[in-house]
DNA sequence: AGATTTCTCTTCCTTAAAGAAGAGATTATG
DNA sequence: CATAATCTCTTCTTTAAGGAAGAGAAATCT
């Protein structure tokens, strides 16, 4: 599993756990009836924390009128909250509300079977493993950054 | 970066590592022009392999009419290909056609970035990274799987 | 062989999400 | 202090994707 034979698929390996982490999201996001941009807002929420539905909406590549919308679909289903901004009374401020608890209960399996792989190594493969979640993690937001800045 | 202390925010780390992966995901197909579904589509085929279009469209959860037309879509676009099932001339194969070119390029920085983490690895460490990544891969297509079984 | 089922595709209709334009409120600017 | 700019939201229209129903070809069953 480890021979250098094995390591030219890594390509191939990689691709693949990514399509199963992008098929799994879709496929939890459409058990609780979400729709892909709202996913992406959710996402994007997660990753950069509260924001105004401005910036939100400009994220998303929304115009003002779908962003609005979108925010009230999320704040129906409980995934979201507007509070008014304490500087600026124009402005409100999206901010997701702690797990989502329908996506998190949807993703419960998955992620008890992680958790099990998971607790299968040692501290200093963790280490390693966490190491790395870390560090694509930002590599990714940094590479959406790009990707929205040059369309 | 190890301690027990960061050990506790592991499931903070690890949401915020899949939301990445997922930003990123979108991010990449929108700026193809691909939708949701088709987007589905495609991770389906790279992690499953070939199929028909009565089974693609089964797990895409649509129905006949919508699984052509998306078919469509992806066959003009280039990353799917049509062809006649040998065994049953009803039957059509969809098949991914090697790696999605346009797609493949709106990903090339983040994989590039990616690639630039894993080759501070050592190879033991990446011997953990690449086992977790088939394990981990092989879980979340067994948790769509059951998704998609139990709705 | 004839009837039935299976599979894909086509056509028409419905729905959900996005764009455009502008109103109302608030802040910044000259 | 008045004008302009900013921010969110509303309304109306457009577009893209999905559902329903059925046709045509081919396999399966009796």
């Amino acid at each position: 599993m480890s021979t250098p034979e094995s390591r030219a698929d890594a390509g191939a390996i990689y691709r693949r756990y990514l399509s199963a982490v992008m098929l799994h999201g879709h496929a939890s996001a459409k058990a609780c009836d979400l729709g892909a941009t709202d996913l992406y807002a959710l996402n994007l929420l997660e990753l950069e924390g509260p924001m105004t539905p401005g910036v939100l909406g400009a994220r998303a590549g929304l115009t003002t009128g779908p962003t609005t919308r979108m925010i009230d679909r999320l704040e129906e289903a409980g995934y979201v909250r507007r509070t008014p901004s304490p500087d600026d009374r124009r402005k409100v401020i999206v901010e997701p509300i702690g797990r989502p608890v329908r996506l998190d209960e949807v993703m419960t399996p998955a992620r008890e079977e992680v958790g099990k792989i998971l607790r299968g190594y040692s501290p200093e493969q963790l280490d390693v493993l966490f190491d790395y979640f870390t560090r694509a993690a930002e590599a990714y937001r940094q590479a959406v950054d790009d990707l929205h800045a040059t369309p």
